[in-house]
DNA sequence: TGAATTATTTAAAACGTTTTAGCAATTCGA
DNA sequence: TCGAATTGCTAAAACGTTTTAAATAATTCA
């Protein structure tokens, strides 16, 4: 026997008051500073009857009166992306503290499928976006930017040309330290591998990269293998051929890049570091198992998540247009022990 | 300049029509099927009508009036660990072709957690839940679907006594199926790695590994560690001491007991296989690289996630109350091979 | 004391849909 | 040819809030 929900108008009955009064009391907007005056004694009274009748504010018409939705929309890569699950965990618990709850979406890099996520998300009346953009997302931003006028923060990659938040890694500076890290240990024949892509992460690795090699006089020696980005990349062949041009240490660009470049690796006999040194983005725990980066960035994920987060809000609630802010996230880099080790390991049971 | 948001009594007006009609149009209802009935020139006039002032419809509006949302709410363990992320993303994949939307959630197993996100997602009017139930999660689910009426599917465990759907793996002969694989590889002072806890998944897996030992009359020389589930837990004590008193093989209750495990092996210099055999649940890109798992259970991921969303939707959809429908997935054992090449890795850029 | 303030409270109008009930006009069946 | 059925459409009532504008009650001021 399903009992019909309890509305304000219940209330109000109960507690002999007018609905304008439930919802003020309801808002916390009793307290006069919006020019909104309740009766202390009277809102106590409201509260209670509320309680009693376990009254469940209606989002619905919440929303539809109001025009908000204390809804975000977070648009990723891959949500099963270890990268990007952790960020989205950490969103997800930040938003819970402000009270909004969040949409999850995956691109997947294709522009098509962010585009509909987009407008699957607004349709749903999100308040505010946190995207990480994809090859060709830059005209759908600047949309929803400046036509619908939705507050939006990039997060992990940036978009030229769009007065946008953005919250990134100091991408160039973290590649360029990996770099520095395996020419300290004397390593010189150090080649990249990484993905023909224009992202902006992707580009300031480079730039990264090829700088410190620059700065170390080794220019005409640096190489960065640019693969397809899709299953079929040919990372194996791309390994064992500089592998057999006397290549001593490999940067890879991605997580995921590393994961399939040390499989490769191991497939062919090599072992690491031993034959060869890498250094990577992120950590894993597999890296931790058999201790063979030699260095890696560790990425602050949770203020990836936490700043990102807080910046939308802030554009969200606050009433005039502000500017845009752009936050710049400091890589660590874990060097010579087990990186993995000082992130505890989830609490799923798995 | 935001132009105000178009609206079914736009297009009505526009259109020379009422707004009921454009209703009817727009939710298809305009084929008579349901007693509504609409000229098919004033359908087409209509629908291009709506094209051109780029109509979107409100969501609240329509869930206000209908009292559906086209939003269901997904409770994991953690969206961050892998097993429980490739779900949501199969979820997410699904749900997006019902023309659905998730909200996703995560409860660390903890039950205060749960019964948060649970209202939560009610607040948000949520027409179903797909609720992975952690411990003490019995009384809550049964108020859900019992008291509050909402579609409920249950995943990858179960709760006694309540009257729900499920989708859960056939765990019990998964861990037998395992534990046969060591077996006939000649191992017989097999091991379990367990938690302490009531969970169904974990119940049925240890009693799978105790009926095939039995089985092969071991049951003297069985053994199950269980391990507090936190991030104290001493999983590598237990490796090592079982190591000393002569342990052959590890049966590992859950992959991330394998990962520590493989990491606590791996400290001491042990080597897998040579050394020592294990066998687990699901898969994992390291077990790949190394071709360290003897044998392991390949859980059908994306018919967790399908299987759970249709039977959700199935239920919301259906006018009459259904029975509950339990669907148990076979496990598949994948052993001496590199597992992980069954899956493609992922497309995010990282 | 009466006017001016200030403190409470309320009626009613949105918000944009869905859906019920029913009205005309047309077609049908005999 | 006349009632009955069918077709095409509409007016209006919800749905449960928020918020405006204004009414009423209580207090202060001079």
């Amino acid at each position: 026997m399903r009992t019909r929900k309890v509305t304000i108008r219940d209330i109000a009955n109960e507690a002999g008051v007018s609905i304008a009064l439930v919802s003020f009391v309801m808002n916390n907007k009793a307290d006069g500073k919006e020019g909104y005056r309740v009766n202390k004694e009277t809102a106590q009274r409201i509260l209670e009857v509320a309680n009693k009748l376990n009254y469940r504010p209606n989002n619905a018409a919440r929303s539809l009166r109001s025009g908000r939705s204390r809804t975000i929309g977070v648009i990723l890569s891959d949500i099963s992306n270890k990268f990007f699950a952790d960020i989205a965990r950490c969103i997800e618990d930040c938003a819970y503290n402000y009270k909004y709850t969040v949409l999850f979406g995956s691109t997947d890099e294709n522009p098509q499928k962010l585009r509909n996520l987009i407008e699957v998300f607004t349709d749903k009346g999100v308040d505010g976006l946190i995207i990480v953009p994809c090859e060709g997302a830059a005209e759908m931003i600047r949309s929803v930017v400046q036509q619908q006028q939705i507050p939006v923060v990039l997060l992990d990659r940036e978009v030229p040309d769009v007065e946008v938040s953005s919250v990134v890694l100091n991408n160039r500076r973290a590649a360029s330290s990996l770099t520095r890290e395996l020419l300290d240990r004397g390593y010189r024949r150090i080649e990249m591998i990484s993905y023909s892509m224009e992202l902006s992460n992707i580009q300031e690795r480079e730039a990264g990269y090829l700088a410190a090699m620059t700065e170390a006089g080794l220019e005409e020696s640096a190489v960065i293998h640019h693969l397809r980005h899709d299953r079929m990349n040919r990372i194996g062949e791309a390994v064992r051929e500089a592998r057999e041009r006397g290549v001593e240490a490999f940067l890879f660009a991605t997580n995921s890049l590393a994961m399939s470049g040390l499989t490769a690796i191991s497939r062919n006999g090599w072992r690491v570091p031993q034959d060869l040194a890498i250094a990577c983005f992120d950590t894993d725990q597999m890296f931790d198992i058999y201790d063979t980066t030699t260095a890696c960035v560790q990425q602050p994920i949770e203020r990836f998540g936490s700043e990102a987060l807080e910046l939308l809000i802030k554009r969200i609630e606050a009433k005039d247009v502000q500017s845009c802010t752009r936050v710049v996230l400091q890589p660590e880099i874990v060097a010579d022990e087990r990186p993995s080790a000082i992130r505890p390991p989830a609490d799923a049971v798995r």
